[in-house]
RNA sequence: GGGCGGUUAGCUCAGUUGGUUAGAGCGUCUGACUUACAUUCAGAAGGCCAGAGGUUCGAGUCCUCUACCGCCCACCA
């Protein structure tokens, strides 16, 4: 028959790359990942964490969008109207970066461009490849709505950054001021805190003596990690209370080397315990020197510049490198006989996240927002529970940075990104006249003050956080006047869920916290999964600089998408890290293979009567009725598990049903030859099994169950043109404990008698016979023909209880006594040993079993369906207790 | 210095509100080409759940302390 070969041509492994790209193109063409208003329906919104253009997928994209892929494509064949919001970000400093890097090899910097044209180098190069995630992410799997494409710098979402500025400007909220920032003297740019993380770094502790004025031979000593910043030094600092220094508070010190007199002051600020407890104190170079100089007045010359070098105020060392100034300052203090001791020392230093230069403190004129009355509501959404974090741990790292905010610097001195709109009058010379700076929507063409049109913009652009916090609603075109923005905006906000990794909970999550309810007045959105950080066999963080990756694109050349995200669903639990190698692959691959094979056999053996899954109840075998059990509990307990996101749970679910229940056992025992009626009602449940369970496993693993979904269409009546909707528990609709408990005992009974056939050493043509005996023994028997397929046995027959066959192992179940005959094979003492054995067990369960029912604190205090299932329990071991000490009764007799 | 996570089989890890005999994958060992799959099948071995105390009728699960590993935050130069 034509129709059957066409089934039997299948290819015996399942081949990723010849059904991926074709599949998502169906869904594509059919629009499904579409979403727009639909008042009928509710909305599930997720927005996507905008990657940089920049990027290029690695394993956390591939994690991280692999969950919201499962949240988007489940919720979507739940019914929602479900919108999965994608876009890039512009990512200022690393995109900058690339492309300073793609001009230094012409040899250029691109200060030779200028900024107007190194801006348009940069979006030529976004142009060019400020796509490739994107497809990257297609490849993943990803089911976004693609005609929603966002870019943080696209006009309309410039639109809504200039709003944002102009409005909390306008409030109070931005300010520009002079602050020790951190500098990243290579990216040439002012950093806010969470962009200059603290690293341990091995550095030198110098003590280094500053003679006292008008005191011959007297010192203060001064322990510095920085040497260099001596040359910025206006004060020492000692604490008020510390008795050793409290004569010399008020004297003066000679600075070595450029020999000015500073005062000695005194200050809460100093740790008296620490290293001599007087500090050197540099305002201009330290920030918390910095606040010392404010309360005390100090001058603060800076001493080293933006890239680092020392400047004319260093006298002898100018021009020095920083690094270069501390070796030589520190020779010459030595020189001077001024270095008391120089000790190792540990301690952090901020360094670049993007570029790992060590960062500067540096005294500068920024932008900042006030953070206090924005954290604020914020705080209180996450406390009443609006917004909650999955795992809940996180809540309070949120709530105590949030407690302890500090206000952020958002101006940027590189060129890419979105420009400050703030605009200053500017005399004639160039020079800023007094009039304050002017900050509309629209661009000033003359000053409002004083009417001068000589108008200069100011030169930084925002922190791309700046635009990154208004995704949530800016992807929708806010603040637009416009009726279908509004609406759209309605409809589709909040969000439901944000998926993130924990790295970003500050940068982002809690700022976008902040902005939805400044701007929207409502949260961005009320479910938070963070995940853990993808790493590899050892622990290290994938990083391309430590050569460790796993690229994700070769994984899916190799094994396929489907392979790839189940695989790292599967091994990932919630909110842990997950430490991958290759071969943690495996997992997934050799599942889509099982799944592949499965179908062929199904599909390969099909009878041509079968041409739906309408089976009839009348002929269910208990095979049968135990896997549609087995299929609705497992409906139920992914859907459960999805729901809380459990992802590992469900896919663990989902592999043991189908390979170790489906496959393991009921695909073998439709195996067994049982009429023309049954086998071709069989059939029509294989099939129902298995669409049910390809549509439950669709968002894991959406290729290869659509690519098998498309095949079944072939032969059977299904209702959608794609996989469209989630089996409800309902549906797998079959519910049966009493197959299940039945069908359990046949399994345990096949895998004792195939326990004994390797014990003895059978070949697999050996069939023996098999006698059962005990109350269960019926029931086994009505389900023979599955004893005999599935344990390869001979004849089953029940005899009189009591009556031990002799040349038999023999084996104790609840209710049941069982005998594998053989003839010559069997030896009495071992036997005998191995009966002992077990009755000696369960003598020891019986006892522990009496001692727990017999405290009365149990049976009084434990919940009665616990009391009474150790009654039961009990009962049943005394029953294999004396049917254990009956044939060893008999065998005795041997 | 504060906070968080981890410590369970040889390895990598699950274990939802405390309640059967603590599970999986990989690896190891024994067998098997049993009409889909060797990316497979049938079986086996392997655990003082880091340590100590506590709460409880009952603890891998809750509390306290300790040890080691990792992460985050913090203005001790």
């Amino acid at each position: 028959m034509a129709e059957e070969n066409r089934f039997k041509d299948l290819p015996s492994r399942y081949d990723p790359s010849k059904v991926e790209s074709g599949i998502y193109q169906i869904w594509e063409k059919a629009g499904y990942f579409n979403a727009d208003r639909d008042s009928y329906r509710r909305p599930y919104t997720i927005v996507i964490p905008p990657p940089n253009v920049t990027g290029i997928l690695h394993m956390g994209h591939a994690l991280n969008n692999t969950y919201q892929d499962i949240l988007i494509r489940y919720h979507r064949m739940l019914g929602y109207n479900a919108l999965w919001m994608p876009g890039t970000d512009h990512a200022g400093i690393a995109t900058q970066n690339v492309v300073e890097r793609k001009l230094a090899k012409q040899g250029l910097r691109r200060q030779d461009l200028g900024r107007e044209k190194f801006v348009q180098e940069v979006w030529n190069w976004k142009e060019e490849y400020g796509s490739t995630i994107i497809r990257q992410l297609k490849r993943l799997g990803a089911s976004c709505d693609w005609r929603r494409l966002r870019f943080t710098m696209d006009s309309d979402y410039s639109l809504a950054v200039r709003y944002v500025f102009v409005h909390l400007y306008k409030k109070g909220l931005i300010y520009q001021g002079n602050y020790i920032i951190n500098w990243c003297p290579r990216c040439h740019t002012a950093l806010a805190d969470e962009e200059a993380p603290k690293k341990e770094t091995q550095g030198k502790l110098y003590y280094v003596r500053y003679p006292i004025k008008d005191r011959k031979e007297e010192f203060i000593v001064v322990a510095t990690t920085r040497p260099e910043t001596i040359l910025g030094d206006t004060a020492v600092a000692v604490n008020p209370g510390d008795k050793r220094y409290k004569d010399l508070v008020g004297k003066k010190v000679i600075l070595p080397i450029i020999n000015r007199e500073i005062p000695i002051i005194a200050d809460d600020y100093v740790d008296p315990e620490f290293g001599t407890g007087a500090v050197k104190i540099t305002p201009a170079h330290d920030p918390d020197d910095f606040w010392v100089g404010k309360r005390h007045n100090l001058d603060a010359p800076v001493v080293i510049d933006s890239e680092g070098k020392m400047t004319d105020l260093a006298g002898p060392y100018k021009g020095l490198d920083r690094f270069e100034c501390r070796k030589q300052i520190i020779s010459d203090l030595q020189r001077l006989g001024l270095v008391e001791k120089i000790e190792d020392y540990i301690h952090n230093v901020g360094h670049c996240y993007r570029c790992d230069t060590v960062i500067e403190p540096y005294l500068s004129r920024q932008w900042f927002v006030k953070m206090k009355p924005l954290a604020e509501p914020a705080i209180k959404a996450v406390k009443e529970g609006r917004i909650r974090f999955i795992p809940s741990r996180w809540t309070k790292v949120y709530l105590n940075w949030m407690e302890n905010i500090q206000d952020w610097c958002i101006s940027r001195q590189i060129w890419w990104g979105h420009r400050i709109p703030v605009w200053y009058c500017v005399d004639k010379g160039g020079n800023r006249t007094d009039c304050p700076p002017i900050v509309e929507m629209e661009d000033p063409k003359v000053c409002p003050n004083c009417g001068n049109t000589n108008l200069v913009q100011d030169g930084d652009v925002l922190d791309t956080w700046f635009s990154s916090w208004l995704w949530p609603f800016a992807t929708f075109y806010w603040p637009k006047d416009d009726p279908d923005v509004k609406a759209d905006l309605e409809y589709f906000y909040p969000t439901n869920t944000l998926v993130t990794a924990p790295e970003i909970l500050f940068f982002w999550v809690a700022r976008m916290i902040m902005a939805g309810l400044e701007f929207m007045g409502e949260i961005p959105f009320s479910d938070v999964y963070l995940h853990g950080t993808v790493r590899d066999d050892t622990g290290r963080k994938m990083s391309k600089s430590l050569g460790n990756i796993i690229d994700p694109l070769e994984i899916i050349e190799e094994m396929g998408a489907d392979a790839l995200r189940f695989s790292l669903i599967s091994i990932t639990a919630v909110g842990q890290d997950v430490y991958l190698s290759r071969s943690k692959f495996e997992l997934g691959r050799n599942f889509t293979n099982k799944i592949w094979n499965a179908t062929r056999y199904i599909l390969s053996h099909l009878l041509p009567e079968v041409r739906d899954t309408d089976w009839e109840k009348g002929l269910l075998t208990l095979e049968d009725r135990w896997i549609l059990d087995c299929l609705s509990q497992t409906i139920e307990k992914v859907n459960d598990a999805l729901k809380n996101y459990r992802f590992n749970e469900s896919a663990n679910l989902l592999y043991d049903f189908f390979w170790h229940q489906f496959c393991d056992w009921y695909i073998e025992a439709t195996k067994i030859d049982r009429g023309k009626e049954i086998k071709v009602n069989q059939q029509k449940i294989l099939l129902y099994v298995l669409e049910h369970f390809l549509r439950l496993l669709h968002p894991f693993m959406p290729f290869i169950t659509e690519e098998i979904y498309q095949r079944l269409k072939e032969v059977m009546n299904l209702s959608g043109q794609t996989i469209m909707l989630m089996p409800y528990p309902q549906e797998g609709g079959r519910k049966d404990p009493g197959a299940r408990q039945r069908f359990e005992l046949v399994k345990s009974l096949i895998y004792h008698l195939r326990n004994m056939r390797t014990q003895v050493s059978l070949r697999p043509s050996d069939r023996p016979d098999v006698l059962l005996s005990g109350p269960k023994a019926r029931e086994v028997l009505e389900s023979v023909e599955l004893v005999r397929f599935l344990a390869r046995v001979g004849k089953v027959e029940e005899i009189e209880e009591g009556k031990r066959p002799s040349e038999s192992l023999a084996g104790v179940l609840p209710g049941l006594e069982f005998f594998l005959v053989l003839s010559g094979l069997v030896d009495v003492r071992r036997e005998k040993e191995r009966v002992r054995q077990q009755i000696q067990e369960t003598q020891n369960a019986i006892e522990k079993k009496e001692l727990l029912l017999s405290n009365a604190n149990f049976t009084n205090r434990a919940p009665k369906n616990v009391v009474e299932e150790e009654r039961r329990k009990l009962e049943e071991l005394r029953d294999t207790l004396k049917r254990l000490e009956a044939l060893y009764d008999d065998l005795k007799g041997d």
